[in-house]
RNA sequence: CGGAGUGUAGCUCAGCUUGGUAGAGCACUACGUUCGGGACGUAGGGGUCGGAGGUUCAAAUCCUCUCACUCCGACCA
C-alpha cells in the first residue's frame, strides 16, 4: 500500500478531551475520530486493526464449533418483557419507538433475542448442544462513557450463546469457550489473565473474565504466588484467620478529636496507624426503613458486591444517609462506631481480630481508644466484606495474593435456565418430553481490544503493535523518495516483493523529511521499519529496526525480506 | 444524579477582567531553498467566536436562557 492512497491523518498535539494513553494514542494515530459522546468512527487505519481482531475472534470461534449468526441491533420490547429485563434495566437501555408507537430498544446484549430464536429453530435433543455467536454492535447509554473506544457507548462485540440439554453438556462447552478464549487473547499478542469473576446483572453462576493487565484497568483483579487461584477483586475471598485475638490490655476511653471525621484524619491526629482503627458503615437494610453496621478494619476496603450478598442487606448496596445515621447514631458519619449501636453490627473477619482498638463514640467530635470487643460492645456477625490487598493469603491456601490492574475483555458465564425457563426455550428429549434447554453465554469486546493492546504496548513515541493486529506488518520509509532514483526504484521494488510474499507493507511515498517520516511511523506502531537511504544502498544496504526494540541495523538489501519473514513467523 | 469547568480556524490555545468588528503555533495550498530522527522562507486559503434572546451607537467580550462536551464524586465514617 501506498500512504499516498491510503489516509492517514497523525496529530502533533494530544487532543483535549483525552485522558488514558490508549485514547490520546488512536487519535493521534488518525484510528479513530469522536462523532458524539461515547460515538466513534473508525478511520481506514484503524479499522484494519479492528478487523485483525474481529478475524482472529471469528476463526477461533469457527474452529471451536461455534457457528455464526447475525441478530438485529433493534429489538422489540416484547421479548424484553417476557425476560423480565424491560423493567429491570435502567437507562443504561436505549429505548425507542417506531412510527407506529411500538416499544424498541437498542440492544446492549442478545440473550431475549438469542433464546428466542433458539426457541423457534431447536425442538430436539438431536440439535444439541450448539453454540451461536455474532460479532456486531452493541449499544449500552453509559453513566459516563470515557477513556476513548474503551468504555464508549457504541461498541463491537463477539458474544456468543450455548444451547444445551443438561448442565454437564453446559459443563463442556465452557471449558471449550474458556480455551478458545485463551487461544484467542495468545494469538492477539496479549498479556492476559483469566479470572473468577461475580456474574453480576446477567445472572447465572459460574463465571470467568478474561483481563488483559494494564497500569490504567478499571477492575483490580488478585491472583495467587504459588497456584492458578485468580479472581476479580469484586469475588476475591478473604480467609477467616484464625479468630484469635490478644487479650484486652487498655481501658476503654474517650477522647476530644473535634474535627477528625476520615480514618487517615483520626489516625494521623491520635498518632496511630489506620490498622489500630476500625471504620463503622451504615448501610440500608432489608427490611424496609432499616439500618445495618458494617465494621472493617481502618485500612481496609469495603466490598460491596460482598456486602450486598448478605442477608440482612439491601441490595443493591446503598449507604444510608446523613438524616439516617443521626437518627439511629445520634452523630454524623465521622464519628460512628460498633459501641452502643443498637442495630445489627456486621464485621469484617480482619476488624474482629483487633484489640484495644480506636472507633467512633457515636459523639460528634469523639472518638473512643482501647476498645475491645465482647468487653465494650456485643461480639458482632463475622463476614468477609473486604476486599483483598496484597500480601493477603490465597483463599484456596496455596500462597499469597498480588494485587494487580486488568482491563475486562472477555467475559464467560453460565445462565443455566435463567432466560430459557422465563421464555420458554424447551426442545423435546428421546423420550418425547419437553425439556427447558441450559445456556451459556460468551462475551468478547472487540472494540476495547484494540484500546487494551495498546494500553499494553505502547512507548513515548506510539504504539507498538503486536504483529497479530498491526494494520501493516512493514512499513518503508525511503530517504527522497521524489529525487532519488536509487531510492524510489529500491523502496518500490520491495514494496512489491513483500505485497507478492502476502506481506502488509506500507510505503511512505508521500514528500516528508525523515524525521517526519519516522515519527509518523513510530506514533502508528508498524512492528517492523526499513529505512531506505542512497548512503546504505550505496554500501548494498537498508537500515531495519523493529518498532519495539532500540537500535536499527543494517541488512544487506538482498536479505531483507526473507529476515522479516522470518521475524513474522 | 450531585459538584466543578470548557465551548473562538481541522488540532492546541490566546483575546473576555476594562465592549470598538478576530489572532498565534501546528495542519493545509503554491513556489523556492533544504533533505539519514518532527526543516526554513515567501505568498495564500480557512472562523455567522456552540445556539437563541437581551443591554448598547457598537458584543467573542456584559446579562438571561439553552445546547454540547469534559473532569471530579457517588466508602466521609
Amino acid at each position: 500500500m501506498y500512504l499516498s492512497r491510503f489516509p492517514v491523518t497523525t496529530l502533533k498535539e494530544t487532543p483535549a478531551d483525552a485522558e488514558v494513553i490508549s485514547h490520546q494514542l488512536m487519535l493521534r494515530a488518525g484510528l479513530i475520530r469522536r462523532l458524539a459522546s461515547g460515538l466513534y468512527s473508525w478511520l481506514p487505519l484503524g479499522l484494519r486493526v479492528l478487523k485483525k481482531v474481529e478475524n482472529i475472534v471469528r476463526e477461533e470461534m469457527d474452529s471451536s464449533g461455534a457457528v455464526e449468526v447475525l441478530m438485529p441491533s433493534i429489538q422489540p420490547a416484547e421479548l424484553w418483557q417476557q425476560s423480565g429485563r424491560w423493567e429491570q434495566y435502567g437507562p443504561e437501555l436505549l429505548r425507542l419507538q417506531d412510527r407506529h408507537g411500538r416499544d424498541f430498544c437498542y440492544g446492549p446484549t442478545h440473550e431475549e433475542i438469542i433464546t428466542d430464536l433458539a426457541n423457534r429453530e431447536l425442538t430436539s435433543y438431536k440439535q444439541l448442544p450448539v453454540n451461536y455467536y455474532q460479532i456486531q454492535t452493541k449499544f449500552r447509554d453509559e453513566v459516563r462513557p470515557r477513556f476513548g473506544i474503551m468504555r464508549a457507548r457504541e461498541f463491537l462485540m463477539k458474544d456468543a450463546y450455548s444451547f444445551h440439554l443438561d448442565q454437564a453438556s453446559l459443563q463442556e462447552t465452557y471449558d471449550l469457550m474458556y480455551q478458545t478464549y485463551t487461544s484467542i487473547f495468545t494469538r492477539l499478542g496479549l498479556d492476559f489473565r483469566a479470572v473468577m469473576a461475580h456474574s453480576g446483572a446477567i445472572g447465572g453462576s459460574s463465571s470467568h473474565e478474561f483481563h488483559v493487565l494494564a497500569e490504567s484497568g478499571e477492575d483490580a483483579i488478585a491472583f495467587s504466588s504459588d497456584s492458578d487461584y485468580a479472581a476479580n477483586i469484586e469475588k476475591a475471598e478473604t480467609l477467616p484467620g484464625n479468630d484469635q485475638r490478644a487479650a484486652a490490655g487498655a481501658d476503654m476511653q474517650s477522647i476530644d478529636t473535634p474535627g477528625q471525621h476520615s480514618i487517615d484524619e483520626v489516625s494521623a491526629f491520635l498518632k496511630t496507624e489506620p490498622s489500630r482503627c476500625v471504620k463503622t458503615l451504615l448501610v440500608n437494610g432489608t427490611e424496609e426503613g432499616s439500618v445495618v453496621a458494617l465494621v472493617l478494619r481502618g485500612d481496609h476496603g469495603l466490598n460491596e458486591v460482598k456486602a450486598s450478598h448478605l442477608d440482612a442487606v439491601a441490595s443493591p448496596l446503598v449507604f444510608a444517609s446523613d438524616e439516617q445515621i443521626r437518627k439511629v447514631a445520634g452523630c454524623s458519619a465521622g464519628s460512628l462506631g460498633p459501641v452502643g449501636l443498637d442495630i445489627p453490627v456486621i464485621a469484617d473477619h480482619a476488624a474482629l481480630q483487633l484489640a484495644d482498638f480506636i472507633c467512633g463514640a457515636n459523639t460528634d467530635g469523639k472518638h473512643l481508644t482501647g476498645v475491645n470487643w465482647e468487653r465494650d460492645c456485643p461480639l458482632p456477625v463475622a463476614a468477609d466484606l473486604r476486599n483483598v490487598v496484597d500480601g493477603d493469603p490465597s483463599p484456596d491456601g496455596k500462597g499469597t495474593l498480588s494485587v494487580v490492574r486488568g482491563i475486562e475483555v472477555g467475559h464467560i458465564f453460565q445462565l443455566g435456565q435463567k432466560y430459557s425457563s422465563t421464555m420458554d426455550a424447551t426442545v423435546l428429549d428421546e423420550n418425547g418430553k419437553s425439556i427447558t434447554m441450559t445456556m451459556g453465554c460468551y462475551g468478547i469486546g472487540v472494540t476495547r481490544i484494540v484500546a487494551a493492546a495498546i494500553e499494553q504496548n505502547h512507548d513515548e513515541n506510539g504504539i507498538i503493535w503486536p504483529d497479530a493486529i498491526a494494520p501493516f506488518s512493514v512499513a518503508i520509509a525511503p530517504i527522497n523518495f521524489q529525487n532519488t532514483d536509487s531510492v524510489r526504484e529500491t523502496a518500490i521494488r520491495l514494496h512489491d516483493e513483500f505485497t507478492a510474499a502476502g506481506i502488509e507493507v506500507l510505503l511512505y511515498d508521500q514528500k516528508a523529511r525523515l524525521g517526519a517520516m519516522l515519527a509518523d511511523l513510530d506514533l502508528i506502531g508498524i512492528p517492523h521499519r526499513i529505512v531506505i537511504g542512497e548512503r546504505g544502498l550505496k554500501d548494498g544496504n537498508v537500515e531495519y529496526k523493529a518498532r519495539a526494540h532500540d537500535k536499527g541495523k543494517d541488512v544487506p538489501l538482498a536479505d531483507i525480506v526473507s529476515l522479516i519473514k522470518q521475524a513474522l513467523n
